[in-house]
DNA sequence: TCCGCGGCTTGACCTGAATCAAGGTATGCC
DNA sequence: GGCATACCTTGATTCAGGTCAAGCCGCGGA
């Protein structure tokens, strides 16, 4: 796929970010970059695309891109960095609902509620594309390719969304989050044998509804079985297609 | 909210079930009823939408909508009765991923996939309406209500995928599914504290991920503390305060 | 009427993973 | 350096809920 080798090309592999862009190729990360690469769109349309977006960042780890119960206005394009999206629950309780790498859009969880359901914090050094919604939206009645990438991000999110639901072991949760992250990756261009952890060991349980614990200690047992190498939060998968074997339950349905 | 006004009048509550409709009013139970109606659109947009739609049924108990894997190429709005919507997992386990009442629409995880990844079966007598998906959209490009009201349905869609995400107890996940499945009958205007359950408790179990054995227990228990009154698979919710209490922690968030 | 079957309930027991507790390690700050 | 803090790991114990087993109920068919 065209998008993939060109963002192959551009990103370096340590820290992941695309460049800018300009008025004739518009940012390798963006959301929208496989929909101008593989429409072939105008150059009207693309600076219509230009003027709607407002880059922003960097974020510093911790900082918030937005906040449960701010009222919705846009979504975001992750440029750079990961991003957890997580909420607190009405006695406390922390819940993570996800991890999103660059090429990934955030809060368009928040079109329903018309307010963001949750908070996007930035784990590492983070760079988003504002996208204003109800320019993107007038925009898309516009541009059928557009509204298209919108629909099928949404319904894609809806699958994410239920892929940890089903009563699943620890070690099925813990080999899918580790192969489906992979997978993200590769399709971006990194390596993807080797990951960096950007989330702490508390937000994985937490995501996967497991005892921070339990996260030790099945990357313990992978690492004792031959399935991986853990050096504090580097992972590197040496038997990716066992792994697999593992999540399958969760990943291919 | 007028569309609320219209269903109350026209359903019967024993039964969910929708006129027709006309050329001038489309049905009621129709998943852009309410666009239709707040946005006073033209006679020739309404001709449009008929045109593209398709009355389907009724499915007998048991019978199926749509497949896992069979090729996308419309969504459905649930008109009367109750679809399940399941998938059976690489080893034989079968996952529930939802109940649809009438007036909701389903098949929308099916776009970014480009097929069915579930199937949708016929819990009683069903009928819905069927959307070609792509005339839909290119209806959407020029009705921007129309647009606005899918983006905001896979928009909810995402929310409610995520709702039993988190570890939750048996019980908070029991009061979550009576007290929702109350508020939405209540949305549509039928009686929200005396519930027909539609679906085996199996079911339930499977889509809450907790043991059919858990399901009869916790049943049992929140009959004998007087929140609910259950025989066989009518239950009425006595004390609906102290059920959404439980529920809480999955229901406001 | 009886039988068979699927769905539901209840009790007894077991287990995967949570919780509790303690200690180790890395990192930043004074 | 020395300390504080956050994060991570490991072991011991506990428990919510799963599994197994048995029996009941209601319904359709012969």
């Amino acid at each position: 796929m065209a998008y993939d080798d060109i963002a192959r090309k551009h990103f370096a592999p340590s820290h992941p970010i695309s460049d800018d862009g300009d008025e004739h190729h518009f940012c390798n990360s963006c959301a929208f970059g496989a929909v101008c690469i593989a429409g072939g769109i105008d150059k009207s349309a693309l600076n219509e695309l230009h003027c709607l977006v407002e880059h922003s960042g960097p974020y510093q780890a911790g900082e918030k891109i937005f906040r449960n119960g701010e009222r919705f206005g846009a979504v975001f394009a992750v440029r750079a960095g990961t991003v957890k999206t997580q909420l607190v629950d009405i006695d406390g309780r922390e819940l993570v609902l996800g991890f999103h790498l660059p090429g990934e859009l955030i809060g368009l969880n928040a079109i329903h509620p018309d307010a963001y359901p949750c908070d996007a914090v930035a784990l590492d050094a983070v760079e988003v594309c504002r996208f204003s919604f109800p320019a993107l939206a007038t925009l898309a009645t516009r541009m059928p390719g557009i509204q298209q990438e919108l629909f099928r991000r949404l319904s894609r999110d809806i699958g994410n969304a239920a892929l940890l639901a089903g009563d699943y072991s620890a070690d099925e949760r813990l080999a899918a989050f580790l192969i489906g992250l992979s997978q993200r990756y590769a399709e971006r261009g990194f390596p993807a044998d080797t990951l960096h952890l950007t989330m702490a060991r508390g937000d994985i349980a937490n995501y996967l509804c497991v005892a921070a614990e339990t996260v030790s200690r099945v990357l313990r047992r992978f690492q004792d079985h031959g399935l991986i190498h853990v050096d504090g939060r580097n992972v590197s998968i040496v038997k990716s297609a066992e792994l697999f074997t593992i999540a399958r339950p969760i990943l291919q349905r």
